[in-house]
This record gives C-alpha cells, sequence and structure tokens, in this order.
RNA sequence: GGAGAGGUGGCUGAGUGGUCGAAAGCGGUCGCCUGCUAAGCGAUUGUACGGCGAUAAAGCCGUACCCCGGGUUCGAAUCCCGGCCUCUCCGCCA
C-alpha cells in the first residue's frame, strides 16, 4: 500500500496515479474524507484519556492518603463510558480506512509509459531468430497428444477443464526444465533456493497485494482453515520476511523457488486458453529479491537479465515489453514482460513478468531494514519475476523445436536432464 | 486429535491491579581511558499515531503498544473469556 502520509500530502500526485492505473479516483477522495475525520476524533479521545489516566493516579493517591474517592470513581465512570464510545467509532474509521487504503494501487514509476490500456505498452527489442519452417507447424496440442506426452482429456476427467496431464518424456520434460532453471539461478546467477508452502494465510496474501481485491480469482480451502493456493510463489516467498527486520548488510536477497501455481482464471474460456496457454495449476520457478530503495532499480534491470538468461539458453526467440501504467498489476510500480514465440499458435506469449514493487508491498507485509546500526528502520523494495512460468514454455519449445515426422528435438542444455535428445 | 507448559523491548530475562514503557544482563551508539583489534568507566539506546513547532529539522506534549481480539475495573503486562503460535508427552500417519 501506500505510505498514508504520503497520500494526505500529495494527493494530487495520487490521482493522477489512479487515473493512469486504471482505478477510481474517488478512492482519493474517501481516503482524504476519512483521515481527515479520524485525526479529529483521535484529539478528542486522546484528551479524554489523558484526563483518566491523570485523574487515575489522583485516585490511587488519594486512596493511600485514605481519603474518599467514590465521587471521582463516579465522574471517571462517566469519562470511560464516552472513552468507549469514541474509541468504537474511531475503530470504525480505521477500519474503513485502512480498507480504503489497500484497494488503491502503487504508482507508476517515472519510467512506466502513462496509458490507460495496453496499447500503450512499448516492444523495446525482440531477441533470438525466429525459425524458418519448410512446413506448417502444428500446434503443441496437437504434437503433445500424438506424443501421448500431455494427455488433456485425463486431466479434465480427474480434476476439471484447464488442469493437465503430463506423461512420459512430458512429465519428465516438465521436471528436467524445473531442475535446469533453479540450478541456472542457483549455481550462476547468485539465488538461493528455497521450497514454501503452496497454501498461505490471509495475512501472506494481503502482503503481496493478491487481497483484499482479488480474492475471487483465488482458490481458497474451507472457511475453518482460510488458506489459499499460492497463485504464485510470489506469495510465500515475498512473506519470508513479513514483520522481520533486515540486516542491510544482509541486502540484497535473492531467493528462487518452485512451485506450482492456482489460479481459478474465471470468466476465461476459448481460443486463448486451448492447450496449454491457460490453465488453472502450472508450474512455475520465481525469482525473487528484497534489496534496499536506491538499487532497487538496478536490481531489477538485472532481474530482467537472469529470466532472459533462460530463454537465451534454450535458443527460443523472445521479445522484451515495458509494460504501461494501464497494463501493469496492482501493486507494482515498473514492469516488463517476456513474451516467447510460439510458431505452432502462432502467437507471442507471456512467459515472465518482472517487476519492481518499490515499497508498496513491504509496507503492507511490514518487511524493513536497518540501513545502519541504530539507525531508524525502512521498507526494503521487493522485486520479482517469473523465470520462467512452465506451461508456455513448454509451448513455445515443442513448438518451435518440432521437426516434420512429429517428433520433437530436446535444447542442447536440456539433454542431461531429460536423458535423450529426442521426444519421439 | 488428547493432556500439560509457555508467549514481555534487537536478544536473554524479572515483574504483588495503581509510582511499569516496563528491573537486570547482552547487543547497539556516543564519549572517556588504555600503546594496541581485549578489558574498564560514564552516558545513551523501542515503535506507531496525533498535537504544538512554518504541512522543514531539532525539540516539547499527548495517546497507544508487554502474541492477537474481546471483557471486568475509576485504573490491566498483571484478573477473566476466545483465538493464534511455540515447546513437552500421548495418539495417528507419509
Amino acid at each position: 500500500m501506500l505510505d498514508a502520509k504520503f497520500v494526505r500530502a500529495e494527493p494530487e500526485k495520487v490521482r493522477q496515479g489512479l487515473i493512469y492505473k486504471n482505478a477510481d479516483p474517488a478512492l482519493l477522495d474517501e481516503f482524504l474524507r476519512l483521515d481527515e475525520r479520524r485525526r479529529a476524533l483521535l484529539v478528542q479521545v486522546e484528551q479524554l484519556k489523558a484526563e483518566r489516566n491523570a485523574r487515575s493516579e489522583e485516585i490511587a493517591r488519594m486512596k493511600r492518603e485514605k481519603k474518599d474517592v467514590s465521587a471521582e470513581i463516579e465522574q471517571m465512570r462517566q469519562v470511560s463510558q464516552r472513552i468507549k464510545e469514541l474509541d468504537a467509532e474511531l475503530d470504525e474509521i480505521e477500519r474503513n480506512l485502512t480498507n480504503v487504503l489497500m484497494n488503491i494501487p502503487n504508482l507508476p514509476h517515472e519510467t512506466t509509459p502513462l496509458c490507460k490500456d495496453e496499447s500503450g505498452n512499448k516492444i523495446l527489442r525482440y531477441e533470438g531468430e525466429p525459425r524458418k519452417f519448410n512446413f506448417d507447424p502444428v500446434p503443441h496440442w496437437e504434437l503433445a497428444t500424438a506424443l501421448d506426452i500431455i494427455d488433456f482429456e485425463r486431466g479434465s476427467k480427474i480434476a476439471g477443464s484447464g488442469f493437465v496431464l503430463y506423461k512420459g518424456l512430458g512429465a519428465k520434460l516438465e521436471r528436467a526444465l524445473i531442475n535446469w532453471m533453479l540450478d541456472v539461478h542457483t549455481q550462476e546467477h547468485g539465488y538461493t533456493e528455497v521450497f514454501p508452502p503452496f497454501l498461505v494465510n490471509r495475512r501472506a496474501m494481503t502482503g503481496t497485494g493478491q487481497l483484499p481485491k482479488f480474492e475471487f480469482d483465488m482458490y481458497h480451502t474451507d472457511k475453518d482453515d482460510d488458506l489459499f493456493l499460492d497463485p504464485t510463489a510470489e506469495v510465500p516467498v515475498t512473506n519470508i520476511y513479513m514483520d522481520e527486520i533486515l540486516d542491510a548488510k544482509d541486502l540484497p536477497i535473492y531467493l528462487t523457488a518452485y512451485t506450482a501455481c492456482f489460479r481459478r482464471e474465471a470468466g476465461a474460456a476459448g481460443k486463448e486458453t486451448r492447450g496449454l496457454l491457460r490453465v488453472h495449476q502450472f508450474d512455475k520457478v520465481e525469482l525473487v529479491k528484497f534489496c534496499t530503495p536506491e538499487t532497487s532499480y538496478d536490481e531489477h534491470e538485472k532481474l530482467l537479465a537472469d529470466a532472459e538468461d533462460i530463454l537465451r539458453r534454450l535458443k527460443l526467440p523472445y521479445r522484451v515489453v515495458l509494460l504501461c501504467s494501464g497494463d501493469i498489476s496492482f501493486a507494482a510500480a515498473k514492469c516488463y514482460d517476456l513474451e516467447l514465440y510460439a510458431p505452432g499458435v502462432d502467437k507471442w506469449l507471456e512467459v515472465s513478468s518482472c517487476s519492481n514493487f518499490e515499497a508498496f508491498q513491504a509496507r503492507r507485509a511490514n518487511i524493513r531494514y536497518r540501513p545502519e546500526p541504530g539507525a531508524k528502520p525502512e521498507f526494503v523494495h521487493t522485486l520479482n519475476a517469473s523465470g520462467v512460468a512452465l506451461p508456455r514454455l513448454v509451448v513455445s519449445l515443442l513448438e518451435n523445436y518440432q521437426r516434420e515426422d512429429g517428433t520433437v528435438e530436446v535444447p542442447e542444455v536440456l539433454r542431461p536432464y531429460v536423458g535423450t535428445d529426442l521426444i519421439a
């Protein structure tokens, strides 16, 4: 969330940000209204409490002197009653205030293009040569079904549409990609591997910004548990340091994690969701960074490079897109997308979002660091990138490496992991 | 799942319902001393919110916070209820 003090001091900056992020500026007005009301009430109730504290001490003193205190106690009873009423009102206002603030998105960074919709996105560059085919490349669902490495029908049978069953070399390819990506990030990019819980609590989901706004998109367990299936490793991994004060000398912290990810994707259906293009459960290797505010935009560029390295090593053609204000996520200030080309479906597929959240998540999750011993704790900046998401990577890989006979070559870097150079 | 114990400041750890934001120690910071990466001495050292201060800083004042949320009371770290978490024992289990 944003700093309440900042919102109060710079309402017009916030208003502009809301407009360019496609959020309702009425949120700001509501915040300002409640904030003012809150401060007025606070002054009132604090004065009464000061009186109560002083008079209570007085009563204690009088009692020691064996004086009669029944009149004072009767007066204070009324004061306490009044405090109780005002406290209740204040409590209600603060709940509303927090709720409003929690629904205000992060503001775009100055380098984020301002535009209300995706037409403002900027394609920064194309990397890798798209392959020239001397036959018509087929979509991955045909390849995978014919090779019997993915069983879409049986996946649906056991869990519903949007759930897939990997088989044989398909399952092994999935596992190989996960292991290989984790190895690259841990051994060559300096990340520490973590393996977090796949279910997370409400607090964690709020910390990274999925809640309260997007509860409907999440899988949720029984009310008794109030747990959510993680929609991305970003949630459990970023919240590792919730409510902690980190030591400046330990920053930056680089973490990488494999998790399965679960998304309801409510409302999505049709052509864009065929095969592996959009599924309810998928695998992903995630990169998460915690750093100081001064370094976060340098770290952001390095993060992008780390994610890109995976695509480069697989020799897949991709492009880098700088998202505009209207297309970046609720919590992000700046975001690059990596899109892989998939010749079978003839589409650019988003396989990584590489975001800088600045202090937006840290403020919600209360993740701070102490710049120097004895100094006041500050909020860290958090960043993350997919490094990368599996299903669309598999789509692009199968479709790019397909051969005319329907078999699929295994990219060189993966061969030790898959144990073969051809999926046949 | 059952039984018990416990959750206090950056850490360890005291705390009879009023003089407790909280003893003591450790750690941190500043200074002194010391010819040597030690020891000693002194001082200082929580956070949030709000008010005053020029919608700056210092500073001053107030309120709140001893796991979280309720309650009792003129007054709660302290008493009561609910929840969460940790530990020990038992049960169950991959």
